[in-house]
DNA sequence: ATGGACAATGTTTTT
DNA sequence: CATTGTCCAT
């Protein structure tokens, strides 16, 4: 007991011994909101004897999950087993498979990701005769998922202007599409759910009996929809223990209400709220500096952030002239600390509003010669050839599913054209089958030896003679699913027979460096399931679809990182630069005339300052690239905010001229730098190597001299049908991707 | 059916 | 600037 609480400060060990019941706790940043969760667990667990099997504990990602479930088996020295313990569409999607007998799919469903909803949506809108351009997918679909979210379902919605007229109607057909598929796209998970308990009391009873105490982290981030689902679970027992900063809010594009925390307070008048505003990351500098940003927004619960840890260093303001100096400055400091052993690589952040803003720092990085990381640009599972195979797995698995068949139908190239595609689309549609279950059909008939018969005559000839390859190919993987050889196959089994079917590798891996990444992504894949061999089809491809890039994030590399501040969130840094703090960068140009848009971009600011523990840089320029032409920009009004008595002397900008003429730093001590094991930094997707190539003529650090932007250094070379391509930094003119033997080139000594 | 050349179009993105 | 989609010639 005394254990547990050690070392909590007062209003911690309040919230984790607190009397059952509501409890709202709102929580700072750096404040240890994950301490209060886990050792409330763990409380509740040791001390008051709660069983596992009734705590619900819920988050937004799997890596909070997963770190909340490590804490809580090292509080308890293992006693956890039984706890659901997930995030808020796993653990909907487990409910739904359970109680599938209520639902319109069955419990085999599987999970569109928001590619494949996109996808759908644009199917849909063709299906209905509307403008493509008009009505892009995309703000269609937002207008879908913000219905759902608010638990509008298509009767309800209701309709004021024509678009919503036109919103309603691609609603109404996407959630046929879904059905066909025997699909749910992330939204349904929740709304669903939500549905399932509203509609089901004795369903809900089940539920809301066996979750005696229910625990929510992120709070802030709830939509309606999952506002809902929380209360019915919470009905019968009441026992919600709530966490939430409306200051960290920073998704309400996605559906998050950060008024859910005030709705908390009015449905459960009685719920002890408690404060938690002692902070155990950042220096008082960095805290009052977001104190002053955050304070300026209206009708907040006003927070007194303090820290023990003193008042730290002052904050650098810097003014560059342009981006490119920006993020030069960015990398000199970084490497300047480094080498006076100041600071280790991996202690540096850099944050920016937009992932573009990434491109001028990986310019500056690459130049530099230094390794860094990049997390979210592209994501894993976003990956074309990654997203093909999981395409193959659950058509396999789903003939129905035909968004997956479309993506994979042609892919190798099969000569299965947009006119084969149309055939048999009507075709199908004539018989009433899905064109996958039609294929199937194709395949026995064939098998059968009846030659086809007229019952498709939508198929010409040539077209069915592709058609029946291909449905020859599903018929062997549907067969070897359902166990024809023996027991039936794990999914790295499936997977592997269907890379060796369609001669993946060969398709995929075109000898260039960048279809080499691509097969080691099919071979990432293989190995993930590899590790999930115990869990069937299903199984896997849920897992595949309820993990994000986030949590795949590894820190273990000891080099700087880039990230977007959304992704920074939950995250703390030693060191933090937060570069681009222009008018209509950071307060985003799309924001400016939108109060509560303009408050998000607030926090979201704030949410970067907090991320810091020791250090904070936060950059501007007077000129920046949008789109590739320069333009003058104002310096963030959310500066003027912050008092000048944080702030470091500022440093004057350098102009133009000094700049493009100032000289990179002396290549001793980017050695020097260089951590041991020599990571190199990667940007997903499209690796840019520093390989060094002995056959070649311009090694990567050759100086060189071109005709039309004088002289830069090689950065990377490859060789390609017999000439060179290479990677050259100009200075004043950026990263240049040339042929050898058509840029005329010299070579300076 | 496919690949190459052109225009159109650009936030953030826990699941 | 760089990515994405559309049109047109093979």
């Amino acid at each position: 007991m005394d254990d547990l609480i050690a070392g909590l400060n007062l209003q911690q060990q309040q919230a984790v011994m607190c009397a059952p019941g509501p409890v709202l706790v709102l929580a700072g940043p750096g404040s240890g909101k994950t301490r209060v969760l886990t050792h409330r667990i763990a409380y509740l667990i040791g001390q008051m004897g709660v069983s596992p099997y009734n705590i619900l504990a819920v988050t937004f990602t799997n890596k909070a999950a997963r770190e909340m479930e490590n804490r809580v088996t090292d509080l308890l020295s293992g006693q956890v087993r039984g706890i659901t313990l997930g995030t808020f569409h796993a653990i909907c999607a487990r409910i739904l498979r359970r109680e599938a007998e209520y639902l319109p799919v069955t419990s085999s469903f599987i999970i569109f990701d928001e590619d494949d909803q996109l996808q759908m949506v644009k199917q849909a809108i063709r299906d209905l005769n509307l403008d493509e351009k008009r009505y892009t997918p995309r703000s269609v679909h937002a207008g879908i998922s913000s219905a759902k979210n608010e638990l509008i379902g298509v009767d309800e919605f209701l309709v004021n202007t024509y678009r919503d007229e036109v919103i309603k109607r691609v609603y109404r057909r996407y959630q046929e599409l879904l059905l066909a598929g025997n699909g749910v796209d992330f939204d349904d998970l929740l709304l669903h759910t939500a549905n399932l308990l509203e509609e089901h009391p004795d369903v809900c009873e089940k539920y809301a009996h066996c979750f005696e105490y229910i625990l929510v982290d992120e709070f802030q981030d709830t939509n309606m929809a999952q506002y809902k689902l929380l209360k019915h679970l919470a009905s019968f027992h009441r026992n919600i223990f709530v966490v939430g900063d409306m200051d960290q809010s920073i998704y309400r594009w996605r559906g998050a209400d950060y008024r859910n925390l005030m709705r908390f307070e009015r449905d459960y008048p009685d719920a002890q709220v408690i404060l938690l505003e002692q902070n155990y990351r950042s220096t008082q500098n960095i805290l009052d500096a977001a104190m002053a940003v955050i304070d300026r927004n209206p009708n907040r619960t006003p927070k007194q952030l303090y820290t023990e840890r003193g008042s730290g260093a002052s904050i650098v303001l810097y003014e560059a002239f342009h981006d490119h100096e920006e993020a030069a400055f960015v990398v000199n400091t970084i490497a300047n600390l480094v080498a006076r052993k100041q600071a280790s690589p991996g202690d540096f952040t850099i944050m920016y509003r937009t992932n573009a803003q990434s491109r001028v720092l990986e310019e500056a990085f690459l130049y530099a010669n230094l390794p860094y990381h990049i997390v979210g640009a592209q994501r894993f599972y976003g990956r074309r050839e990654i997203k093909d195979l999981i395409a193959y797995l659950r058509l396999a698995h789903n003939p129905k599913d035909e968004i997956s068949l479309l993506r994979v139908i042609n892919t190798p190239p099969r000569k299965i054209g947009m006119k084969t595609l149309e055939a048999l689309h009507t075709q199908s549609q004539r018989m009433g089958l899905s064109p996958g279950d039609l294929l199937l059909k194709l395949h026995q008939d064939m098998q059968a030896s009846r030659a086809e018969p007229e019952s498709y005559e939508a198929l010409s000839g040539r077209a069915t003679a592709q058609l029946v390859n291909f449905s020859d190919l599903l018929a062997g993987w549907r067969g070897f699913l359902a166990g024809e050889v023996g027991q039936s196959p794990s999914p790295l089994q499936l997977l592997d027979r269907i890379l060796e079917d369609v001669d993946y590798r060969n398709y995929i891996d075109d000898g260039t460096e960048e279809g080499q990444s691509r097969w080691e992504n099919v071979l990432e894949l293989r190995r993930l399931a590899a590790e999930n061999r115990e869990r069937d089809l299903a199984s896997f491809l849920e897992q595949i679809a309820l993990v994000s890039d986030q949590d795949t994030l590894e820190t273990s590399s000891n080099v700087p990182t880039l990230l977007t501040l959304h992704a920074a969130k939950g995250l703390e840094f030693p060191i933090v630069f937060i570069v681009g703090l222009n008018d209509g960068v950071l307060p985003h140009n799309r924001s400016l005339d939108e109060p509560e848009e303009m408050m998000e971009e607030r926090r979201l600011f704030y949410v970067g300052i907090t991320r810091a523990k020791d250090r904070l840089y936060l950059l501007y320029s007077q000129q920046r690239n949008t789109y590739g032409y320069p333009d003058y920009a104002e310096p963030s009004r959310f500066l003027e905010d912050i008092p000048s008595s944080l702030f470091a002397e500022v440093q004057p900008a350098r102009s133009a001229t000094e700049w493009s003429s100032s000289k990179p730093i002396a290549e001793e001590r980017w050695e020097s730098l260089k951590p041991a094991d020599g990571v190199s930094g990667t940007k997903a997707g499209q690796e840019k190597k520093h390989k060094r190539e002995a056959s070649s003529s311009y090694p990567p650090s050759t100086r060189v001299q071109h005709p039309m932007w004088g002289e830069g250094l090689v950065l990377n070379c490859q060789s390609q049908d017999g000439d060179e391509v290479l990677d050259i930094f100009f200075e004043g003119v950026g990263l240049k991707r040339v042929i050898a033997s058509l840029a005329r080139l010299q070579i300076k000594t």
